[in-house]
This record gives C-alpha cells, sequence and structure tokens, in this order.
DNA sequence: ACTATATATGAACGAATGTTCATATGAACA
DNA sequence: TGTTCATATGAACATTCGTTCATATATAGT
C-alpha cells in the first residue's frame, strides 16, 4: 500500500494528482488551516436552531435569561449553557440589573448573516 | 415542582416570564420551527472546515475528487464523504467524464457567504 | 473477460455537541 | 444572617458528526 507512483505535476505525499496546475493554484489560494478552522467555528454557532432562535428573539430588545427560556419554551440551564457560548463568540453581551442579567446583540452582522441564510432557505422551497 | 405561579402577563407553561411583552413580541416574529431548523442545517454546513477547503477550492474551478484530495491531504474517502453532504444541500454539482467526476459550485451565494464569514474571523483579531 | 483506476458507500469508532439534573453563585430583601 | 429569586456551571448522558477501513460500483483499456 505504498508505491502509488506520484502522478503527472509530482506534487508532495503519495496522493494521485490528476491536474497538477489546478491542484496548485488551489493550494496557493487556500488561507491557512488556522484561518479556516475559525471560519468553520464561527459557522458552527450558528448551526444550531436554539442558538437561532436565541440571536433571533435578540432582534428587537435587549431580554433576560427567563424570557428567553418562555419564548423558546426551555429549561433556563439550556438557555443559559447556549448564553455562554455566545457570549464567548462575542455575539451578545450582557449587563447586569440586580438580580436579572439582560442579553443583547454584540455583533452587527448577525442580522444580516441570519437574513441571508433565509432567502436562501427560502428560495430552495 | 409544579405550582410555579405563571408571572406578569400569564404566558402558556410553568416558565416564569419577567416581561411579558417582549416575550410575546419574540413569539410572533419568530419563523417556524421547521424553517429555523433549516437555517441551523443550512449553516452547519459550512461548520466544518474540509466542507471549507473544498468549497474554497472549488472557487476558480470545477475539480475532480482526486485533486480534491491532494489540496486538502486527505483521503479520498473522506473527501467523497463530504462531497456527498455538499451534493445533498446543493452546493455543489458534478458531471461525468470516463471515471472521472468533477464537482464545481452549484450556488452563487457560497462565495459570498464565506467571504463575510472570512472578514468577520479577520475582524476580530 | 480481466485488470486498473476513479469514485461511492456502509460499518465502526472516537470526538464533539446539546440537554438535563443537581448544585453553586450572587444579589435583593426580610 | 437567612431566604428567595435569577442565573451560572459541572457532570452525565444520548446523539450527531467526521474520519477510517474495507468493499462496492462504474468506466476504460488490454
Amino acid at each position: 500500500m505504498n508505491k502509488k507512483r506520484a502522478a503527472a505535476g509530482g506534487i508532495m505525499c503519495e496522493i494521485p494528482v490528476i491536474h497538477a496546475d489546478v491542484v496548485k493554484r488551489a493550494e496557493k489560494s487556500l488561507p491557512g488551516h488556522e484561518v479556516l478552522y475559525e471560519v468553520a467555528d464561527f459557522f458552527k454557532i450558528f448551526g444550531d436552531s436554539t442558538r437561532i432562535k436565541i440571536l433571533w428573539s435578540l432582534f428587537f430588545s435587549e431580554m433576560c435569561v427567563c424570557d428567553i427560556g418562555a419564548v423558546l419554551r426551555m429549561e433556563q440551564s439550556a438557555v443559559s449553557h447556549q448564553l455562554r457560548v455566545l457570549k464567548q463568540s462575542r455575539l451578545v453581551k450582557y449587563r447586569r440589573q440586580g438580580k436579572v442579567i439582560y442579553y443583547s446583540l454584540d455583533d452587527s452582522h448577525v442580522k444580516g448573516i441570519i437574513n441571508q441564510a433565509l432567502e436562501h432557505v427560502k428560495e430552495s422551497n
């Protein structure tokens, strides 16, 4: 399982390559691994309907944790865990007022990004 | 664990609500569950760096499976599995030419969406 | 028909993820 | 200080996800 010849353009590894020029161009254009991981991680945050619902709810005004739970009909704990994710990603910020903590959007792009996806989803039907 | 009074506006469930008006407005504006699931699923596809790399590689021209594997330095099988995901989501299409199958982008929005995320990532540094 | 090559696919496995439960923190108020 | 309420957090659990391995399919060439 070792003696696979390096094809055409003769790229590294033992991976067979058909179009060396196309491969080389793609390789050059590809951003670094770290950047691409960050891009993927950014999308991963939006890849959960609970978080989408939370962000959507915050489009209109700040909300406290228990009110968000009421909108989503979810346990306070689950909401809190997801708010932590959104907080760490700097998509939401919070302020404390007594016992109540109010969350709000911390990124002006969020609304646009979600709406763009919504348009895409609507189109594919 | 049952006798929690429904607060203020008196919404359903036993979930305590502080700001009934805010909750009601968010509830009304929230798209249906199905739509939000689809939106989340759409983002989920971009939430993996392998798929991001594949899509990025296809920005310039169509590519065959083995060339994509060479760019990503990944096994053919792994690439194939991910291409299936992208195919099912109608983000890529393919054409056969002999033994070789060429994949290309099937959605004009992909480039814009990824670039938007890339900008966001760059900003946060 | 047989072989080689390009790709697809099913099963298995480990890693990551979201929710729940129990409990902790922290602020208001008696 | 002790209780209550809003929120946070750690552990456990089920589920989902991405990769690998082995194998299947499909096409071209001999």
